[in-house]
RNA sequence: CGGGGCGUAGCUCAGCCUGGUAGAGCGCUUGGUUUGGGACCAAGAAGUCGCAGGUUCGAAUCCUGUCGCCCCGACCA
């Protein structure tokens, strides 16, 4: 396994993403059709996200807290777009026991059907909602803002790795609040953590705005999402907030007196992002050489490789690497990573070549690698590797000891930027303006990429543009250009461009 | 669920057409030599050939069934 390279992305994107997943041991297919394991090196990368993203709901007064997994199947029926929307791909518990056959193993126990049958969830509207009508009754218990770290089951035909899975990790955040307008500040805010969490953690840039109606939420009255561009020029739905009105609240009867005294329906939001970010970030910065990361999600920042042919350079290189993890770690902390300290790794695999080491480090994406032998022990020196330009055109050459720690330090901060800025150039280049059907017809098919054109805003349109083109309406960005014009397809009329993109 | 492909060592695959002792490369283990961009030598461990049945003196190989995986399509807030 090590010692091949991996698929290029000119040669095969597909199968570039998978020996990625695959070399940088981020996860693997299980025995279980459709659900994946989640390899510690990916699970770490979840970790970090984790860590920011439960931050950020804090600080906007979120707190979290813990649904059942199962859901009584009538619950699901109460809202019927949802219904309609996850009926079909919902994995169904019928029975509580087994039993043990003598000459055939174990069977389901016949006797025990349950009585109502149970589904697992594939979101939490439903169990969340039925249950806030115990906990709401007054103005005074609004707003309800919680959020749940969970995992989720969506009985997926086709599957990828983080990018579709029938079981993945995800938050959900469910808030009531007392009013429409509160709800829809909600939903706006939590749309901009999303946007700030992917463009100042993943350094990912995204689009931000509504969904169209064909591809909102089911049970929302409308969603918001961010859209980013993968670098196949395919567009990734990366997170999602809906305004559910009181969609869920009249299908729960979750009431609350006013400060009038009237009783009113509570008005709802929810928001998640999952494990499909981790797609994401690999396709959004990774390269031929293998796994990028961003600084700020790397588990691990910089890796030190000591160089040295016998014991005596051995002893000598690895203590000046341990002197300068020391003197990294020492350095003042703030925000940027969390104020937790430089996660520094010492390789000390002197069996495999440097080569090799160097090779290792780049594909499993650490941002920095030092490398200190004895021709740099002679200066009292080192060289610094930057994962963002590979190999040896990235190396500084003949860095004081002395200054390596600020100089990593900074540089760390740099790569974060330039990750950012790199794709941010790459979107922007393939985000095109079209007005013409055929045109687009073309380009989408040969080039591919984001393109703002005029729609009509009707359903039969945005079919039409889906089944002829299989490209779909990814956003309608808050920040387009207020500018009415004529839809591509039908010359109608139209309020403003929506992006079209084929995506994952 | 339709169309195509594939199940042989941890991984990638050859062997099957034309039945006759289970193979290669990589990885792994041990020992030695190496080490500044994917080192080398030697020895070694490792496989119910997806599963079940059939044909045959004899099946990885032929036949039937079955299970699983991959790709394309349908589906996918």
């Amino acid at each position: 396994m090590a010692g091949e390279k991996i698929t290029t992305r000119a040669e095969d994107y597909s199968q570039w993403y998978l020996d990625i997943v695959n070399r940088a041991g981020l996860s693997e297919n299980s025995a279980v059709r459709g659900c994946m394991v989640i390899k510690p090196n990916g699970y770490a990368i979840w970790e970090r996200m984790q860590r920011a993203l439960d931050r950020m709901f804090k600080e906007t007064g979120h707190v979290n807290a813990y649904f059942p997994l199962f859901i009584p199947k009538s619950y699901l029926a109460k809202e019927e777009e949802m219904a309609e929307g996850f009926a079909k791909e919902c994995a169904v518990v019928t029975h509580y026991r087994l039993k043990s056959v003598p000459g055939k193993g174990i069977e389901v126990d016949p006797e025990a059907r349950l009585e109502e049958e149970l589904i697992i969830r594939p979101t939490s509207e439903t169990i969340i909602w039925n249950t806030y009508k115990n906990w709401i009754q007054s103005y005074r218990d609004l707003p309800l803002l919680i959020n749940q770290w969970a995992n989720v089951v969506r009985w997926e035909m086709r599957t990828r790795l983080f990018l579709r899975t029938a079981e993945f990790l995800w938050q959900e955040g469910h808030t009531a609040h007392a009013t429409s307008e509160e709800a829809e500040e909600e939903t706006r805010r939590m749309v901009e953590v999303y946007k700030q969490f992917a463009e100042d953690y993943m350094a990912m840039p995204v689009l931000v705005g509504p969904k169209s109606e064909g591809q909102k939420f089911p049970g929302a009255v409308y969603t918001l999402c961010i859209e980013a561009m993968m670098q196949d020029k395919k567009a990734l739905q990366a997170g999602t907030s809906h305004f559910l009105g009181q969609n869920f609240a009249k299908a729960f009867d979750v009431k609350f007196q006013s400060a009038q005294g009237k009783q009113e329906f509570a008005w709802a939001t929810s928001w998640g992002v999952s494990t499909r970010l981790i797609g994401g970030l690999i396709m959004t910065h990774s390269d031929d050489q293998g796994l990028v990361l961003p600084p700020r999600l790397a588990p691990t920042h910089v890796s030190i490789v000591p160089i040295g042919k016998n014991d005596e350079e051995r002893k000598a290189v690895v203590e000046a690497a341990q002197k300068l993890k020391a003197a990294i770690q020492a350095l003042p902390r703030d925000d940027f990573f969390g104020y937790e300290p430089i996660e520094v790794k010492i390789d000390t695999d002197f069996d495999k070549s440097p080569g090799f080491r160097f090779n290792e480090i780049e594909l499993k994406g650490v941002p920095v690698r030092v490398e200190i032998g004895p021709k740099d022990l002679a200066q009292n020196a080192c060289v610094i590797g930057r994962r963002d330009i590979p190999g040896k055109d990235g190396k500084l050459m003949g860095i004081p000891l002395a200054e390596a720690p600020a100089r990593i330090d900074a540089l760390l901060r740099e790569i974060q930027k330039s990750l950012f800025n790199r794709a941010k150039a790459y979107r922007d280049a393939s985000l095109h303006t079209c007005d013409s059907y055929a045109e687009f017809q073309e380009r989408i098919e040969k080039e591919g990429g984001f393109f703002l054109c005029h729609w009509d805003g009707t359903r039969e349109t945005e079919d039409k543009i889906a089944a002829e083109t299989k490209a779909t309406i990814r956003c309608i960005p808050f920040d387009r250009p207020a500018e009415p014009g004529i839809c591509m397809v039908t010359g109608k009329p139209s309020k403003g461009r929506v992006v079209l993109a084929r995506s994952y």
